[in-house]
Formats: structure tokens, sequence, C-alpha cells
DNA sequence: GATGAATGAGAATTCATTCAT
DNA sequence: TATGAATGAATTCTCATTCAT
């Protein structure tokens, strides 16, 4: 996130005392955006809900647009330089030994941390998938983020010899497309109150071992 | 798609003769609301684009609403009966004995068929995450014909010992997540213009045999 | 007027065919803006004076600013080319031999005209006084194009023995002070319906003896 | 200037005594009224220009319009009576024993005065064209208190044998005119950082070998 | 069937002004 | 005295939709 916009409104919407009002403000924006789609919610909408005037919320976010901003940046500001931390210090864990319990344990916690902020998180992808703009600027910065890291543990335990014998980008690429699709099925298609340890030992056993019945060893 | 006015509106758009005019309606319809979303696509865009007075676009549609449904009932009409024809077809066809073999074929097809129209695969996807009421209305539909179908395949390819022992559901659940992964991530968050066949080979080979390093047996 | 959206906006004013509602447009604009100023007027009342939904008013001309301009362009850019050529087809004329009755010439002439467009000057007139983006585009496109062909004919006259033995520039510079003045005083600060030929002559009267070589005593 | 709340905030504007926080309010306010217009700049931009809050400003100046007249009101209120007086003193000293240099005194003198004063200067006369309202408060003043002063000297001069034979109130107009046209073009129009001698003294001759008696021809 | 002028409801945004602290 | 949060009316502008031709 290069942009000193983005940089302006992330560091205004973390450090700046709020009033009651903007809480509410955010709020309903949050669940409003979350609901209905950016596009689909006015600030009428926004203000009416919220108990506020229009011009305060123009008053303190300027834009409609800074305003999704302002819900945006700190979610995804948060999620993916955590994730890159504790990626290494997960696979470094004495309780992370193993890949599996790597992945039980990233999958866990961020399931946790979806929960959570599961609204936002649905403004997130939504919005990825619908303004233009924002994948433009989101997507490179997640690219830029994540894989890296993510693929120097993946080298780690390859080395280790607990993965396939293969390229870690390519690895990666799949892990990542089951997950993404995992998180955007469970919390944004399907509006699943709590994910239960069960999915997530299925999902586990997914990856890990694939489809294949073990018994049945016949490579075509 | 139990609704009235779908069936109506899909009828028409399927049955009836196109003028010129309408033709390119729909195609500019279909391009628009694939780059930037039905909700910031406005009917005075389409208009220009297609070389049309706005007018006749609701001459022909009644409602812009009408217009995106023209849009995309024809598609996920065809697209989801065809899928299960074609699941049954080719479990049973001798070319596709073994479940890999059905994995590579059902992928390549849906890869060729979604290729062919990504542009409407791609405003169905961002319909389905943003408008809620589109969401309502599709998914039901899609889970009502989909799975019941491929739960049958699947059960089908564990009797016949090739899948892992586990309830077809859960084989399902997490196919369909990596599935739907993969088709939204190369043909909407990266507008990938030909998926090759060596990353579809890779996906069928993590759908078949996980991460797991095969020479390490070592379960947990 | 190098400019492209000046040239497109002043091609589109004068040649596109205007329905009788956009007519009413234009005239309740000019109306409006000449007695209350551009930025005291607002799109509502246009509206209100000439019969019209707001919607009607941006569907024709997409911005205030576009109207404005729309009012104002055609205006400007028939009164200094017009004024180029007058300029010097009346030096050239017969009924004009001398300075001052070109000078008379150029004045009632000129008078006639804003005289017809009173409204159109006065919210030129303002508006470069008070829009800034206006006044660097008109100012100097006004200043290219009629000081140059002033100056020749000026030098003309000086050559020909009737003008004060002072270089173009200087006495274009005072002429134009003095003209200056008369207009925007007459038409705008006083709001004048008609100025007098008595006025005038008095006004010629003022420049000639200025402007009089003095060893050139042939009164006519 | 009959009107009562002109007199109230004159007296206020010169006899209270100002904050720190009241003369930057003031400052701002003339430099962003000088710059964009009245009706260009919002309550918002002065305080923020001025390092003070929304609050404060209405505090002391109750409204927009106030704060206008706080800055222009003590400007002309100044300007017209001062000049009646200085008129008078001019065409009595011994150093302008002729009418020629009375009006180089008298021009210097108001050019070092509107130098001085040129944003307040470029205020007023902007709204003056701007705002109906505005002229028809300050140009009945303005006619009522100069006119009648300066009709007087002329006449002293004319009698003197030095101005042509006309009435006093002919020889004015074109006088008042040409003088009009020579401060505005200058220190609005193009804002012309100072005004030079030389320019003056063409300014000088322009008008004197308008106004002189031909048969006078003592040149200084 | 096709046009395009016209609409009016609502959208985002601005702004002078008020008021509790 | 000074603040700045809050307001609501007004402003520019958008847009799906209607309708006479």
């Amino acid at each position: 996130m290069s942009n000193k916009i983005f940089d302006a409104i992330l560091t205004q919407a973390i450090t700046k005392v709020k009033t009651e009002k903007q809480q509410k403000i955010v709020e309903s924006a949050i669940q409003l955006f979350a609901e209905k789609g950016y596009s689909n919610t006015s600030t009428a909408e926004i203000a009416k809900a919220s108990g506020v005037s229009e011009g305060t919320i123009f008053k303190h976010y300027g834009t409609k647009d800074k305003l999704l901003l302002s819900v945006i940046l700190p979610f995804v500001s948060e999620l993916f330089p955590y994730m890159a931390q504790e990626l290494i210090k997960k696979t470094m864990s004495e309780n992370t030994t193993t890949f599996e319990q790597f992945l039980r344990s990233l999958i866990k916690d961020r399931v946790e941390f979806v929960t959570e902020n599961r609204e936002i998180f649905q403004i997130v992808v939504k919005e990825i998938v619908y303004k233009d703009e924002l994948k433009k600027e989101l997507l490179p910065y997640a690219l830029a983020n994540i894989p890296p890291i993510f693929k120097k543990v993946l080298e780690e335990f390859r080395e280790r010899g607990e993965l396939v014998d293969l390229p870690a980008d390519k690895i990666l690429k799949n892990l990542v497309t089951f997950l993404g699709g995992f998180f955007v099925s469970r919390f944004l298609l399907i509006d699943d109150f709590n994910v239960s340890e069960e999915e997530i030992e299925d999902a586990i056993q997914f990856v890990m071992n694939g489809l294949r019945n073990p018994q049945n060893n016949a490579l075509e």
C-alpha cells in the first residue's frame, strides 16, 4: 500500500479518537456495506442507521469512498502483516513441528480472526470482486506480502521431507486456491456462524492427503 | 428457479428472435457488467456502447434488472443442468474409468466452457457475491441441482475403491471448495486468458494426492 | 481558445438544434447569471425559471459549468473576431477617413452590439472578474486577438499624421482603458438602457483631444 | 451608508480591540475573498487558513456576510471621505496650482493607497460587480460623496481657464470612466505589482490633452 | 421498432450556522 | 473566549424510466 492517501486514511482511522457518533457511523457502515455492498448502500441509509445527520458523515470522512477505506484498511493492514509474522513464528514453534500442525494452527487462527471480523471480511471480498480500483490496489499488495513468506515456509517443510516434491510455487498456488475457496465459501456465500472443528479437520485431511484412496496406489 | 418471472425472462431470452439492435445491447451489457459490475454500469452507458437509444433498451427489456437476468439466466440455466448430465455421462463413459480421468475431463470441459463465456461467468459471480437477492435465487437452485448428482458420482467412485473412505458429503464439500476457488481465482481475480494444461494437471494432482510427501508415511 | 473542450462546447452551442425547453433553459440561465452571478444562481432556480426539471438541464449541458460556457462562448467568439475584421474594414472604408470617424463608428457599432447582448456581456464581465479560471482562459485569448490588429490600425492613423506621436502600444493602452471603463460603467454598473448619441460624442471628444496631434489642427 | 447595521459593523470593526485570532481571521478572509471571491470561499477555508475553529469565526462575526462587511467597510468608509478631503486640500495647495499637478498628485496618492490595500480593493470591486445588494448599498454612497466635491474642484479649475469649456458633469463622467478603467485594469485584471511612474505620466498626458483647453498652450 | 427528450426521485457533497463543553 | 462536533438545508449531479413522435 504505497499510496499516500491510503496511509493517511489508515493512520487516521487507527489513531484518531472517535466520538460516539463516529463509532456508530463506522458500525452502521460496516453492517450495511457487508449486507448490501458499497454501491448499493447510500450515505442517507448509513446516516439513518447510525442516528446521525448526513452532514456528520461527510464532516468526518470527506467522501463515501474514504469511509469505505476507513473501514477496510485497518482490517487488511492488520490481516496480512500479522499473517506473515505468524507464519514464521508457527513454523519455528515447537508445537508445530509438522506441516499438518502448522496448517491446523494457521487455519484455526485465521478462522478465529475472520469470525471476529466477519462483516469486514465480507466487505473486503465483495469490493475486491466488484470494484476494479480496489482490486488493483489491494491484490498487488497482498501478492507482494504473503506469497514470499509463505513460500519460504513451504520450502522449509519440503526440505524436512514432509511435503510432496514439487516447486514451492505450485504447492502454494493450490494451497491458496483451496484456502481462499474455504474462507470465501464459509464466510461469504454461506453465512456460517461457526466453522466447526470437524470441518477444519476435514479440510486439513483434504489438503494433506487428497481424495485418493491410500490403499489404491495404482497411479495411472 | 421456481420463480415465474425468471422462467418468463428465460424463455423469452432464449426463444425470441433478436433484432440486430438487441444483439448489440446484450453484447454491450455483458461487456460492461463484467467489467464494472451491474451497479456501476448505467443504462446510458449501455445505450452508448451499443449504439442504441436508451428508449430502445427499455422497449425490449423493461427494466435494467430484467436486462441483467436476460444476460445471466441462459448461462446459468445451461451451466448447471448441463453439468449434471455430463457428470453422469462421464462417470459411465469408457474414457473415464478412473476418478482422476473423470476429474480431468470435468475440469477441462468446464475450463473450456467458462473460457468461452468468461464475461458472463464474471457477471454471475460478481452479482452472486454482491446482490443478496440474486444469491438467494441462484444459490439454492445450484445447490438443489448439482450436489445430489455429484454425490452419486462420488459414491460410485468410492465404491469402486478409488476414493478415500469418507462420506460423499465431506468429499464433495472440499472438492467444490477447491474447484470454486480454482475457477474464481483464475477467471475473475486474475484475468487469466488461458489456463494451461500444466496448471490443470497440478490441480488434479493436488486434489488426488494432497500435499503430503508420499515417502513420509508417518501419520501423526 | 485553443482548449478543445471550449471548441466542443462552442460548436455544439452554435450548431446543435435546440428544443424549446433548451431555448428556455439558456434564456433563463442568461437572465439569472446576469442578474445574480453564476455562483449565486442554483440549477434549481434555472430549472424553475425555465419550467423544466433539473434533470433536463444536466441531460443537455452535463454540468453547470458547461451551461455557463454554452452561454458565454458564442458571444465572445463572435465578439472578438468580428471586432478584428470590422476594425480593418473601418480603417479602409471611405466613410472613416479620419481617426475620429473610425472611433465613432467603432463605438457606435459596439454599443449597439452590447446593447443587444447586454445580459451576456454582464455575465462575461462578472465572471472574468470573479472566476479566476475563466479570466485565465478568456483574457489571454482577447489579448492575443484584439491588440495586434488594433495596433496596426493605430499605426496607420498615426502615419497619416492624425495621432499623437507616441508608440502605438501606449496609445492603445490608454484607449482600451477608457473604452473598457466606458462599456463596463454603462452596461454593468449603471444599467443604462440606452447610451445616448450625446454621451458617445462626449466620449469621442474626450478621447480625441487626448490623442489628436496638436500640430494637426484640422478640426472636422 | 445610512444603514444602521452597516454603521454598527463599521464602528465595531474600527473601535473594538481585536484578539490575535480575530486579526488572523480578518487577514485570511481578506486574502481568500480577494483571490477566489466571497461566494467561492467557505468559512471552513477561512478557519483553516487562520488556524482557528469555525466556531470562533461565528462567535466574533455572527455571519459570513458580516465578516465580509467587517473587511470592506473600514476600507470604503476611509477611502471616500478621505478622498473628498484630499481633493479639496490638493486644489488649494500651493504644490498643485495646475490641474495637471492636481491630477498627478491625485493618481499617485490613490495608486499608493490601492497598492497598499490591493486585496481589499479587489474584494470591493469584485463584490460590487457580483453582488447586487452590495452594489446597491455602496454605489449610491460613493455617488453621493465623491462627485459633488469633484465637481466643485473641476469647476474651480475650469474657471481658472485650464479646462475645456464643458459642463463639469461631462468632464467628470469621462474622467471617472478613465480613472475607473485605469484602477480596475491595473489592480484587478492584470495583477500589476507596481504601477510605474511612466505609466502614470502616460495616463496623465492622455487625460490632459483631452481636457486641456486648446487655447491654453502654456505647457508646464 | 426505434428514438431521444423529459422526468423526478434520490445520490453524494457542501456549507453556514448552532451549541454543549 | 474558544473549540469542534453536529446539523439540515441546499446544491450539483446521476439514473432508471416514461412517453410522444
